[in-house]
Parts: structure tokens; sequence; C-alpha cells
DNA sequence: TTGACTCTCCAAAACGTTTTGGATTAGCCT
DNA sequence: AGGCTAATCCAAAACGTTTTGGAGAGTCAA
């Protein structure tokens, strides 16, 4: 209802100095500012936003593109990441847009309509690729954007990840302190660079260790892939002892192959995993494994993407944050 | 790049022309509409949405206020939902805008300005409460909206949701059918309206039993919670021989309170939920519960909201979709 | 007194679309 | 020939904001 034009009639001012006034420009007289603003704040002006975008050219809005997949596949940390960056982003009065789109020609086609409709100011990549034409296709248009992971090329960019490299070094280390000889590590798939860092922590660890890292597997991140790729392991000549997964969900599998295997997990075989789903509270045994702070993680997002819009490129383009360990039962660490 | 007045120019046409022309006006010739979309499909043409938004006072946005919690509080499934609902939406040039509300004066102050600033053509109420004020602020200022979930109003309004009452007085029925006899029910804080449906659906079933409907608790629907209110129900007088929980996340924590107690789940005891969360596949035993079918849902709640912004109320302004149990061993009918 | 400078303010253009209210032409009937 | 209708097309206004390029009044120094 209230807009400039009210505003300045009801001051007897013009549009343009209502405006600008608003705007804090120093041409205003202090005076007459504060008298606007007054003015503003009593009638609840908010500035038309169709308006306003359709004059300065930029859109306000950040875009995430979720890539959809068939049956669950998001963890309940996503909505998580959605809020936090959501209030992050509202604060500064920017909107977050999500795109639903299946991964390969409709996930390419979002990010066409985006760059070429100029939908959004800036947006946000989930689920990083090691090869990702997402990349270039953002920074060929020259959309400012954010990665929720890493990705592999020559040109920066900006990005937060979770160090899955350190976190799979470190689990792997420890068991190999609690004995453990043959460890298996049961990957995901390696377009994603995720699934890459997480096996070279893994490979890192056991040459450093000089134990043989030739026990390894990649299987989709699910429970059934999991279950398949560990049987099949676990039916090899020389058993592994231990299980590093890529993820939860394979691990939550790998537990159900070795328990069919007749296996005691925890105490016969270890199993750890990543992420720290809902799920892996309540296998039985419960699921070692490691998680990130998603607080830390969305914050970060917003922040730098605000900053890429606004200031240029941030002191940090790239951030790691370190995981946290969640030791349970099925590493024997705990009951 | 492209825009009507480039499209014009090329054409030798009027940007009133051209406009009415992809419009399919019918007072423009059959052959210059052709010329004109011909023309528009080569250079890739595309409105301007701040210009169109402007011009027509509409936002083509959809909003969802998703109520965010400290903690992980939504499951997978409200994604998939998310997916869903934008991919339909999509189809038809609908933006889905998400924004992040504590419930509270936070919450309030999103749905005002959704109003006040027409930032939305239409809004999703998530998580109904069974006295919504979002529901009045709504109907009052005259914005379109669908409910996930019902609410005790006495005007009309459109909503999806799950026959929880069914659900949960066929569950009920079949536990009785079993043998059993003392059944308890775990509810849900009765402010949101599923948790009074779902314990109707108990009463209901133990009543027609003749069976006493006196065993009920409310508390959160947490792990944490749940495990209080069911080992204060084992430690009662009359021990329950079932717990009918109005969430997974509480009949896990029923689950655990029982085991505490030195009870078999699924023989000595039996449990269920609802909502079919991934942890409920991994408990151990596994949790029996009933689960919607997200697809059906999301579609319906975008066709609705579509429907009720371009044509107004639709046929069925309520639509309810049966639940699928899904029996596993905590109920004593699979392992 | 004049010119230069500063301090305030503002009219008008622009962003790209949709819509209003005709204008022009051709065809047809009387 | 004149008048009427139907078929096409279009100029201009409008949506509400930001920005450009001054205008006017006062101050100060020469």
């Amino acid at each position: 209802m209230a807009s400039l034009r009210s505003l300045a009639l009801d001051l007897g001012l013009s549009i343009t100095t209502v405006s600008r006034a608003l705007d804090g420009y120093q041409d205003v007289a202090a005076t007459t500012r504060d008298r606007v603003a007054k003015a503003a704040a009593a009638a609840g002006y908010r500035p038309n936003s169709a308006a306003r975008r359709l004059r300065k050219g930029s859109s306000e809005t950040i875009a995430l593109v979720m890539p959809t997949e068939p049956g669950r596949f998001y963890e309940p940390v996503f909505v998580d990441l959605l809020s936090v960056i959501g209030e992050r982003l509202a604060a500064r009065h920017y909107d977050l847009m999500l795109l639903a789109a299946r991964p390969g020609a409709d996930e390419t086609a979002a990010y066409a309509r985006i760059i070429k409709d100029r939908r959004a100011d800036a947006c946000i990549v989930v689920r990083t690729r090691r090869h990702d034409e997402r990349i270039a296709m953002l920074q060929a248009a020259g959309l400012p954007f954010v990665c929720h992971g890493r990705t592999e090329t020559r040109t920066p960019y900006v990005y937060v990840d979770g160090d899955g490299e350190t976190g799979f070094r470190e689990i792997t280390s420890r068991l190999i302190g609690l004995g453990h000889g043959r460890i298996a590590h049961l990957g995901a798939p390696d377009v994603f660079t995720f699934a890459e860092l997480r096996a070279r922590g893994w490979h890192m660890a056991m040459r450093a260790a000089g134990l043989a890292d030739d026990l390894k597997t990649i299987c989709a991140s699910t429970e059934e892939a999991g279950e398949m790729a560990a049987s099949a392991l676990l039916a090899g000549p020389d058993r592994p002892t231990a299980l590093i997964c890529a993820t939860d969900r394979i691990a939550i599998g790998a537990v159900r192959a070795a328990q069919a295997a007749g296996l005691i997990v925890g105490r016969d075989i270890a199993v750890t995993g990543h992420d720290n789903i809902h799920a892996s509270g309540f296998t039985n045994p419960a699921l070692t494994t490691m998680e990130l702070d998603v607080r830390s993680v969305g914050e970060s997002l917003a922040d730098k993407l605000l900053c890429l819009i606004e200031n240029g490129m941030p002191d940090r383009p790239g951030e790691i944050f370190q995981l946290r360990h969640v030791l349970r039962a099925s590493s024997g660490e705990a009951d």
C-alpha cells in the first residue's frame, strides 16, 4: 500500500528525495532523512520488490537447485541446512528460491534458466561432482555461486566442505590402532568429490601404516547397494576385519551383510560410516560415524554467498570444516 | 536479452502486438501469431519476470514457511515433499520460495511480510495446529493457501492430509484382534491436529471393542520424550501390552523404554508408530508403522493451490489420503 | 558585484511488461 | 457513394522504483 509516492505526498517532498533519504544518501539533509525514516516506519513502508528488481536488474533472490532422485535420498540434515541458509539470507533481505530437478538434462535446464532469465542473483550448488558442468556453466555466465562440496577445476571458486579426507584418515588410523589389519573401504560412486576424498583418507592411513590398500569397492549410497557390496567383500578370500563406509546408508547395509554372514558387528568386525543420519543411532549395534556442524556450514555458505554478491571474492574462498567423530558400538568402542 | 522490444523491432511490429500475439489474443491475425511465436522461440524469449510482476501485481511465486526448530526435526520425507511440489509448480512457471522461521513471533512475522508485501501469490501451510492463527491471518488477508494437515475452523479452507484417524483405528483394532487388551496411546502435543486425530482413532477402536481407553499420555515427538513417557506407563499399576505411538520418534523411545524394563518388544509388548521414517526400519526389532504416499500428497497440494489461484476453489477443497500400514516385528507380526 | 562552491532538493527517464482505448484498412450492404 | 462492421494493429499509460542531470538558494572569497 504505502509507496514512495504516498510517502512523498504526505511529507511534501518529491519521490526522489524520499527514495534517496531512505537509501541514506548524503545529498539529503539529515533532518529530512530523519523525517522520512520516521514516516516510512510509521507507514510500514517496504519497497515493492518487483519494481526494485525491474529497475536494478537484480532479483534479490538466491536459487538452490536440489537434485531430486526417486526414493528417499536426502537426510533430515538437508532441511536443517536449508533453514540455516534461509534464515541467514532473509536477514539480508534475500529470498531463497528452491528448484527441483532430476540430475541430467533437467538439472542443466534449470541452471540454464536461472542464468538466462537472471532469476537469481546467485546460486548454491549442492552435491558437487568431481567434474561438474554446473561450475563451468555458472562461471561462463558470470553468475556468482557457492558450492557445498568441492570439485576438480583449475579456476578458483567458492566452496564450503567437510574434511572427509581427514575424517576418514583418522577413523582408519584409529581402527589400525585397535589392531585391525585388513580394513576395506566401501566407497560411494567416484563421480562425487566427497567419495574421492573419503577414499583418499582411507588410502593414506593404510599406506602410512604400511598396510595393503587394495580392499576397495564402490557402490551407490543406499542400504541395498551397501549390503551387496559388503557381502561380496566378506565372501572373498581374505576377509576384512573392518569396513570403512563412505556413508551411513552404505554402512547400514554393511552391518546387515556382516550379520547375515554370521559375524557379530563390533566384535568380529568393525563398521563405520559418515553423516550421522538419524537411523545410524538405531541400528543394532549403533553405528560409529562422523558428522558436520550443520549450522556452521550453512552460515558459512550464506555468508560467503552474500559477500560474493556484494563485495566480491571472500577472504577465504574455500572453507573446510572438521568432522566430529561419533564413536559407537559398531566399531567396538562403545556399547 | 531478448525483449518484447527487440522482437517487435525484428518483426516490424509494435510491442503491443508482439505481447498480445504471445498471449494468444484473438485480435492479432493467426499468421502474425505464428510469425511472432516462431521468432520468440528462435530468440529464446522469456518475459522478464520482474516487469511482468510489477505490471500484473502478482508475483508468480508460492511461499512455504518452514517452522524450524532446534535439532533434527524434519524427516527426509519433507524434502521429498518439497521436490514434488517444486517440480509441479515449476511446470506451471511458479517459483517456490522458502522461508525459515521459528514458530511463534518469528513465524507470524514471516506470514505478515508475505501478506503485506505480496511476496507470494499464495502459500503452503505445513504442520497445522488445531487452532492455527495462520489460517485466520491468511483468510483475513485474502491470500490463497493450502494446508498440509487439517485445522479446526468454521470457515472452509483447502487442505490435504493423511487419514491418521482411520490409520490409528485400524492398527488398534488389529492389535485387539491379536489379543491385546490393555493398549496405551502415546500421543503428540494436542496443539497439533494430527495428534488429536490419531488419538481419536485409538479411542474409537478401543471403545468399539468395549475396552478402557484411559491409558493415554502426551509427550513431544522426540525419542527422549517417548522414552520417558513410556517408562512411566510401564511402571504403572496395570502394565499395557501394547503402545500405539503418534509418531515413529516417540515409538523409538518407547521401544527403548520397554527394553529397559526387561520386556521383549514384539513378544511381551507391541509398539507401533506413524511416518515410517528411515530410522524405524533399523530399530531392533524393526518398527511397525504407517506411511503416506508423498508424491500423491505433494501433487495434490500443488494442484489444489494452482487451481485456487487460477480458477478459485477446487472441486474437492479437502483431500484425505489413506495410510499404508507397514507391519514389522515390533508389533509381533513379522520378523 | 561576481563567480565559485556547497547544500538541498527535484523532474524526468528508465527498467520491460500488460492493458486501454483507439486508429486504420478492407469488405460488405444499402 | 456512404455508412457500418470486422479484422488487425498500435501509441501511450501504467506498475513503483532508482538514477541522472540538473535547479535554486545560500555562503564565501575576490
